[in-house]
DNA sequence: TTTTATACTTATTAGTAAGTAAGTATTATA
DNA sequence: TATAATACTTACTTACTAATAAGTATAAAA
């Protein structure tokens, strides 16, 4: 059983993505994470040789994340109306940490991205489309929601209103993203 | 009359608000700039001494480009419904030029944006946000929309769909835009 | 106990960023 | 016609970027 020190490279993974959050990809360096962690700027090479590498992990983390979530909330006891909230909770979260969600982040840089990432977006993307669908359909089904559009058009229009929401909230204020969440889950039960 | 050459600096204004919506504000460097109108790096200093005067002018052209489209949509003989129509193409343009809206590119970018320019954006959101919400009130009186929230809500609502929405299609493809337009405008006739 | 892998540091490189100082050609003005 | 403003270019500086090569301390494995 080795007994591998990954907290360095936890760290520095865990840094980036809140760094991809607050500023974007292109608006952090490697001495920014290097300098949290008092290490040098090469120890983060040595653990992600390239830029690209990195923004790669941080994409695929988030994929796993959104994968424990969806599955969490398959199987979770809640009605639709309050899985939606678990998932509107997480984007307020991200107001209060003064960052927007990792999508919107990265549709802002998209066409400065590596190829391959962007093909990881891509998937992380339709995942979290197909997660708010699924509990939509699953709400509509079971007439816990009410709402005319198909569900995939609905999951477009909640998915779009939280993650502006959350940019907006930086400009506006918080209050702002209040309202935008409040509007969303009232809509649903009328 | 004097017949100063101003055309180098609009033309220098307009690649600038290009490649704003295209990479953001900490993607794009003078040298992009100066590449594309044949001159040098110092020319494009000559006529914006740093970086943030280039963006604040970039903000404030935006902020008089509003303007104008708030007192075209004011005075124009067109239906509520169709002045969103307006708003909404818009952004559906920004799709074919592979960009953003100003306000999702500078929102993305907030944090690492000069402190006068933040209060500038702040102004121009304030603007897009007025002017849906004038749109949608006026046409709530006149019976021509129905929606239970107040103006400004719903204006928050369609504002982040369409921001957003610009921004998922890079990712996802420009149809799911069109299905996101679609459904706004069908929910404000019904 | 020697060897090897791990996890770094030190030191450096090549490239690019914003920004500036000084010079030049052209045009407008007095 | 001399002077001054305009719109640049040339040449440069400072600072930062991602990335790499080479060295070092520590710990695990043979």
């Amino acid at each position: 059983m080795s007994a591998k020190n990954t907290d360095t490279k936890q760290e520095i993974l865990s840094i980036a993505r809140d760094l991809m959050k607050k500023v974007g990809y292109n608006a952090f360096s490697y001495s920014d994470i290097s300098k949290q962690l008092n290490i040098k700027n090469a120890a983060v090479h040595y653990h992600y040789p390239t830029k690209e590498d990195l923004l790669a992990d941080i994409v695929n983390t988030y994929i796993d994340d959104y994968k424990k979530l969806d599955e969490g909330l398959v199987n979770a006891p809640l009605k639709a109306i309050d899985k939606l909230g678990v998932f509107a909770d997480r984007y307020a979260q991200l107001i209060e940490v003064k960052s927007i969600c990792i999508i919107g982040s990265v549709a802002s840089d998209f066409y400065t991205l590596p190829p391959a990432v962007r093909e990881r977006v891509i998937l992380l993307t339709k995942l979290v489309l197909g997660m708010v669908a699924n509990v939509l359909e699953e709400g509509k089904v079971k007439g816990e929601l009410h709402f005319i559009e198909d569900a995939n058009t609905r999951a477009l229009l909640i998915m779009t209103n939280l993650a502006a929401g959350v940019q907006l909230a930086r400009i506006t204020g918080k209050q702002d993203f209040d309202h935008i969440r409040n509007a969303i889950m009232l809509q649903l039960k009328k």
